[in-house]
RNA sequence: GCCGGCCUGGCGCAAUUGGUAGCGCACUUCACUUGUAAUGAAGGGGUUAGGGGUUCGAGUCCCCUGGCCGGCUCCA
């Protein structure tokens, strides 16, 4: 039998090898058990897979991204297996791999419940323990159909397949491709079916191969994320090529839980959310307002040295203002609901005078555009940057208020540029610096972009307008050197945007500043300058804010941070601690020389012991203590604690 | 907004099958004055989120409202 030739590639090298047909993908690994797919010329297949002349095989090991989704995968299987085994009356949806795990949704008459994940999971180590195998089978649409009769939700992808995959909702393309159907089929040892599934795959090749796995929670989500479908009950779980790297990964779990900023808020008195105001409004307490005061100082600063011009504006307005901007025609579902005002009525009840709807406001755009438009401008005059600490007020749903992080009642740091069209690139480019300077200055240095662009379907502006703009944002954030990820079809109706993402210490992505091209604003509140030739021309306007905003910035900051603020934003920067009551007077004296320069300092006199104190200020933690007993009043010094532990005593 | 879970002093938690609320921290007072992450004692504080119902009796069971949590949808 002649032999066929294909080459094994790694990252190292590449290695021509003569096997005969009918090889398997998983004869060329042998030698390296964590090796659970293939990647045959650029496509993932499993190790089952059947090679032919000329393939070029990679070995897809267990904890490289794709092994790890292919883990995943296969671990989703494994749950709706013990799901349908558990309950049989479950339909199946689908039970794609997610971030750190996966997930796999059920249609069943009784929400799960935190029990009946742990029978889940007891039936799974069952299954897995079995080592089924998993086994490819290509069939026709309608053999699918025949096979899938059970599955409502399956048949509908199949009716998806191809083209309609993608739109079928975030992970449908992993049950069907736009190639032939497949079906899986988990064999048991003695070559029964124990279970099959409609699945593009690959898979590990038996479920032996699941190392260590964890369901997570149960949840609702609506079928294909449509609003408008049948809510299905999802459990998440998560999957590892090692029980150290599940561990791991829990342990990432706690310590984000750990920074969580609602925890952090409350430990650290910063802020919180009384009930009596409402959901989504916080207060600031002394101290989160101390480092609320510290931001806006240093933000409000900059801004000045950088050319922007501070305004103010109300938080009502009457309801035409948001006609006007539109604002009541596209958002009026997020918006409060008007007050209605000054109407007057006779003793009959008939209205005599009919007042006027006031808003709160949602956005600080409009008022800039009348600050614009109070009198004639000049070209001379722009670019004209006009910037204010906004609050603003929006009507979230209930289900998505989250700590500082989202909101009902918040303040922007909110600035609108007014330019000429050729003032554009410079404008957009010096604004961009702007921004990423300013966020390192507050610590986040792990940045990427995104560029949304027009959303087809809803937009205003000429064509032009839109193109030309979108290749100067482009263009901008190519020159900044990021990472620079589209985002098609996610702008704004009235305009392009390029939003700044910034990794925090654990990794997390959170979406920050915003700059934002609005062709709509200028427009509908008719803005106009005076070129030097002394025609009218229209202004670009751009929207955008660094923090987003403040609240939400603290709030990433704390889990940034994880509480121990950096001492210029620290809301304590020294306590000081007196070894016996005898040393309080002296601290006293050194804290009061040290607030003359502006440090806020507090002298701990309560009667706690010295190591209770210090035990304090770390949970607070206070970056600096100055700790001082009898050796140091004598040589006029004191010892220092640094937060971390450290000390340099005599100072 | 949708689905599910939860709600006990400021915070974190207890309270056998429904039998009349307790602990730690914090707080107040007193004593102690001690060199690098918790000194001791005493004391105050709760109509168990709010309202309604079942029951001889409800923190425990049922209903409504509010809030919070986890997701989904949404986020100008």
């Amino acid at each position: 039998m002649s032999e066929i030739q294909v080459a094994v590639v790694s990252a190292a090298e590449r290695a021509e090898r003569s096997v005969t047909p009918g090889t398997k993908a998983w004869e060329l690994f042998t030698e390296d058990p964590s090796v659970i797919a293939a990647r045959v010329n650029g496509e993932l297949r499993d190790l089952a897979h059947e090679l032919a002349e000329g393939d070029e095989v990679v070995g897809v090991t267990v904890e490289s991204a794709d092994g790890r989704d292919i883990l995943r995968h296969s671990t989703a299987h494994v749950m709706a297996q013990a799901v349908q085994e558990l309950f049989p009356d479950a339909k199946l949806g689908i039970g794609p791999p997610v971030t750190d795990g996966f997930y796999y949704d059920f249609d069943v008459a009784e929400p799960f419940v935190p029990a009946d994940l742990e029978k889940i999971e007891t039936r799974m180590r069952k299954i897995i323990k079995e080592g089924q195998k998993f086994s490819r089978r290509p069939v026709s649409d309608d053999e699918a159909r025949a096979e899938l009769s059970e599955e409502p939700y399956k048949l509908e992808l199949i009716g998806l397949k191809g083209a309609g995959a993608e739109e079928a909702g975030e992970g449908a393309s992993v049950e069907v491709g736009a190639g032939e159907l497949t079906i899986y089929d988990n064999l048991k040892r003695d070559g029964s079916l124990a279970w099959k599934d409609l699945c593009r795959g690959p898979h590990l090749p038996t479920t032996k191969r699941i190392p260590a796995f964890k369901l997570m929670r149960s949840a609702a989500a609506y079928w294909r994320g449509n609003e408008k479908n049948n809510q299905l009950q999802r459990i998440y779980g998560t999957a590892w090529e090692s029980k150290e790297a599940l561990e791991e990964h829990l342990h990432r779990l706690e310590e984000a839980q750990r920074r969580d900023h609602r925890r952090l808020g409350s430990e650290l008195d910063l802020f919180s959310f009384p009930d009596e105001i409402g959901s989504g409004l916080a207060v600031f307490h002394p101290k989160g307002g101390v480092l609320r005061k510290e931001m806006e100082d240093y933000s409000r600063r900059r801004h000045v040295e950088s050319g922007y011009e501070f305004v103010y504006s109300p938080h009502i307005t009457k309801g035409q203002l948001f006609e006007t901007s539109g604002h009541l025609q596209w958002y009026a579902e997020g918006m409060y609901p008007p007050m209605h005002m000054d109407e007057a009525r006779d003793h009959q009840g008939k209205v005599t005078k009919p007042g006027q709807d006031y808003y709160l406001k949602p956005m600080n755009c409009p008022f800039h555009c009348l600050i614009f438009r109070s009198r004639g401008r000049s070209y001379r005059e722009l670019p004209l940057r006009l910037f204010e600490f906004g609050s603003v007020y929006r009507y979230e749903k209930s289900g998505v208020v989250h700590g500082l992080t989202r909101v009902r009642g918040m303040t922007q740091d909110d600035a609108h540029i007014y330019a000429s069209r050729d003032q554009l690139h410079s404008e957009l480019t010096s604004t961009l610096k702007f921004v990423l300077d300013l966020l390192k200055d507050y610590g986040l240095d792990d940045f990427y972009l995104e560029l949304s662009t027009k959303d087809e379907e809803k937009y205003v502006g000429d064509d032009d307008i839109w193109a030309e703009a979108t290749a100067t944002l482009e263009q901008v954030a190519t020159d900044s050197g990021l990472e620079l990820v589209p985002d098609p079809g996610g702008a704004a109706f009235y305009g392009p945007k390029i939003s700044v993402q910034a990794r925090d210490a654990i990794g997390r992505t959170w979406q920050m500043s915003t700059i934002q091209l609005d062709f709509n604003l200028p427009e509908r509140f008719e803005l106009e300058y005076t070129a030097p030739d002394g025609s009218r021309q229209r202004p670009v306007m751009i929207h955008r804010a660094l923090f987003g905003s403040i609240e939400r910035f603290i709030g990433v900051l704390t889990e940034h941070y994880a509480g121990a603020f950096p001492p210029w934003l620290a809301p304590v920067q020294v306590v000081a601690i007196p070894i016996a009551e005898r040393h309080n007077d002296y601290l006293h004296k050194v804290a009061q020389e040290l607030r003359g320069r502006g440090i806020r300092v507090e002298v701990d006199e309560s009667d706690d012991r010295m190591q209770k104190k210090i035990r304090n200020a770390q949970l607070q933690k206070v970056p600096f203590m100055l700790i001082a007993g009898d050796r140091d009043v004598e040589d006029n010094a004191v010892s220092f604690r640094y937060r971390s532990g450290e000390q340099d005593n005599g100072v």
